[in-house]
DNA sequence: TAACTTAGTTTATTGGATAGACAAACTAAG
DNA sequence: CTTAGTTTGTCTATCCAATAAACTAAGTTA
């Protein structure tokens, strides 16, 4: 068969998937409001959570309040009922949640990156992920899936083609921890996963179009265009740090000239402040929270050339909101007034109307978040095609 | 009701589309064909096909070859049971087509914008509009609606907010045209028309995701991301003229600095070419055909620099094609190289695998023939819906 | 207590897809 | 020219999900 046809599977798919929806946003819900709601039918509903309760989703959680007549009989979602592991490899440090269904962190570890070599890391990473499965209490799914961001280039297979700083090339890791872990694995590049986190529990929820764009040590972009990642032809779109914002700037690895990750990162940062004696973000933040004059001014120095990008992507895509996060969030009090600025100013009109600038909300776990959050929509996805 | 549920009539909406596909694509075809290839039943396939015989849709041609049986009914769309109509609004022309639903073009009518002001203008364009309409043959649909395109910034009721070169705002062109014919109108930007006509009939057939970039006086560019056109949160994305590519280059009128189509429209390619005493696009095709060596030259900056954004492009979206049209694609052979040549130097290696470079197969058409096909898509939409 | 409300289930019906039987129309071999 | 085998397309009985409407359950209000 080559075309997905139309039978009663697929309504029945459909529908469950709608009344499940429901019941994971409306929180306590009855079966009667279900109905009102979706414009399904109670008897519909009815069966439709039953089959839910069955499949250990749903559960009743006791009655509601009635308003003159029979008592309602409240559903929620049974969070607990599995787990899923994200992760965010770094470029010095191996972070690891494990979650319910609902995003909730049940467990979280940190690590520093002992040796960035693919071998040992994979090592280092697999304890992580023991350690995380170890935590996870009893439950009708158990653990449902791992998802890993990355600070590279990910294919579709989740092979890491080329990881610029950790100084990785062709490393399959979804099939290295599919193999071992025999669990669903899903890889994407960490500013995929961040725009993901932020999306769904961050400064994104409820907005449907949506660049999250990743500033540390590089600049990587997450889109969310209508509700979903946008990812590419070959599943690696969003290499905005290369965007070349001058055209015959500085010379950059990738091989183009006046890329904006030159102008705008946590390292162009860093080599302009080497010249002021500084080493690291930490100190830079601690001197701009002093008021020293020349830090200020480097900060704003960066805020405008951030400014310059996000002008060009709020023109490009026309988003509802562009979210700033990974570390360079942090200089948020000495960015923010200068981006806006240099967006409004330079962005069109049209296009600024409906925009908003934020910064993540998530801080350094928005990429792990995400990792979480692709895996429990991964199994989501299984659930409803049965 | 807020959700589209899940019902019966859905099911047979899904099949009806997808042996209406099949149809579409395959050409003669027979019931047993559709049936195998799609995965439906012999009877469904059957009883489809009555409802679309009866709807005008599909019509039996005839018997086909047998392989030693029964001879299959061949089945085939009924092109000329509707007709569409596409326009491009220019900045100094109009142009419009009458096609039939396959989008062969039955009529075609060009004429030069006399007055540009928005009240002349729209008597002028729906003169050219009654005159195609009255081309169209008598058919069961007769003409399902009217397509334009326009040089400007479009909202999603079909006002054109702003269109600096026509000096139009606030022209909702979508209503006065639906007031006067009572046919169904779409309005959209002149390179999103541009790119449905290149993806459908043009260079970009069978491409899932592919920019569109208009070079013309200006520069737009029109989305295609997963077959569809991606128009944002707006409904106006692909602003990407108004992409700085010098952060500190020439100010633009638009608020900001360095817009790519201050350096690489057909715009800055006259201003640079009054110099040399050239007034329009054509004296300088002519003097480039005759190897004039400054004017070289002069393609060859502009070609640098539209490699530079198309560069940009290819970095941000991944796409698999990026296609240039509109009037500078005329420039072609010599532009192609440069241009080739700095998309490679200056995209990223793993984003340069698999995209292809391509120039607008429908030349000045592309437009007004995507104009054509979003009315005739929308037609069907509304056929399926029933 | 009676009258009314609301929640959720049961029952009969509807409509679309399907498998399998079947008739029609053909090819090819003897 | 017959006969066997093949392919097409239709017909029929059945299945299944959604639904309306009737019904049961369990409350509130006057």
């Amino acid at each position: 068969m080559t075309t997905p046809t139309g039978d009663q599977a697929l309504i029945k798919r459909i529908n469950t998937a709608i009344v499940l929806e429901f019941i994971l946003r409306g929180a306590p819900l009855s079966r009667a409001q279900i109905s009102e709601q979706s414009g399904l039918n109670k008897a519909t509903v009815s069966s439709l959570v039953q089959d839910l309760i069955d499949g250990h989703l749903v559960e009743e959680i006791g009655t509601g309040k009635s308003s003159g007549g029979r008592k309602p009989v409240m559903l929620e979602f049974i969070a607990t009922s599995g787990y899923a592991i994200g992760i965010d490899l770094g470029v010095n440090y191996i972070r690891g949640v494990l979650t319910d269904l609902r995003g909730t962190i049940i467990a979280e570890r940190t690590s520093s990156l002992r040796d960035p070599e693919p071998a040992a890391a994979f090592e280092q990473l697999c304890g992580c992920i023991e350690a995380l499965v170890a935590e996870a209490p009893d439950s009708p799914f158990g653990v449902v899936g791992i998802g890993v961001g990355v600070p590279g280039l990910v294919d579709d297979s989740g092979s890491i083609l080329f990881a610029p700083n950790l100084k990785w090339r062709d490393v399959p890791l979804q099939r290295w921890l599919t193999e071992r872990f025999s669990l669903p694995v899903t890889i994407d590049n960490e500013a995929n996963m961040g725009a993901l986190g932020e999306q769904k529990y961050g400064a994104g929820r409820t907005i449907n179009h949506l660049i999250y764009v990743s500033v540390g040590i590089g600049i990587g972009t997450g889109l969310i265009l209508q509700k979903s990642l946008y990812k590419g032809a070959s599943g690696f779109s969003g290499e905005m740090g290369h965007l070349s914002i001058e055209a015959h700037g500085k010379s950059c690895t990738c091989g183009n000239r006046g890329c904006w990750e030159m102008y705008a990162s946590e390292q162009a940062l860093l080599e302009q402040a080497a010249v002021l004696g500084f080493e690291d973000l930490e100190a830079l933040l601690d001197a701009a929270a002093a008021e020293q004059p020349e830090v200020l001014e480097l900060f704003a120095s960066i805020g405008e050339y951030l400014g310059i990008g996000i002008a060009n992507i709020v023109n490009m895509f026309n988003p509802d909101a562009v979210i700033i996060g990974n570390r360079m969030s942090q200089a948020r009090p000495w960015l923010e007034n200068i981006v806006r600025q240099t967006v409004v100013q330079r962005a069109i009109g049209f296009h600024l109307r409906n925009v908003q600038l934020l910064f993540a909300e998530l801080g350094e776990r928005s990429s792990m978040m995400g990792a979480a959050e692709m895996t429990i929509s991964g199994f989501f996805s299984r659930v409803k095609a049965t």
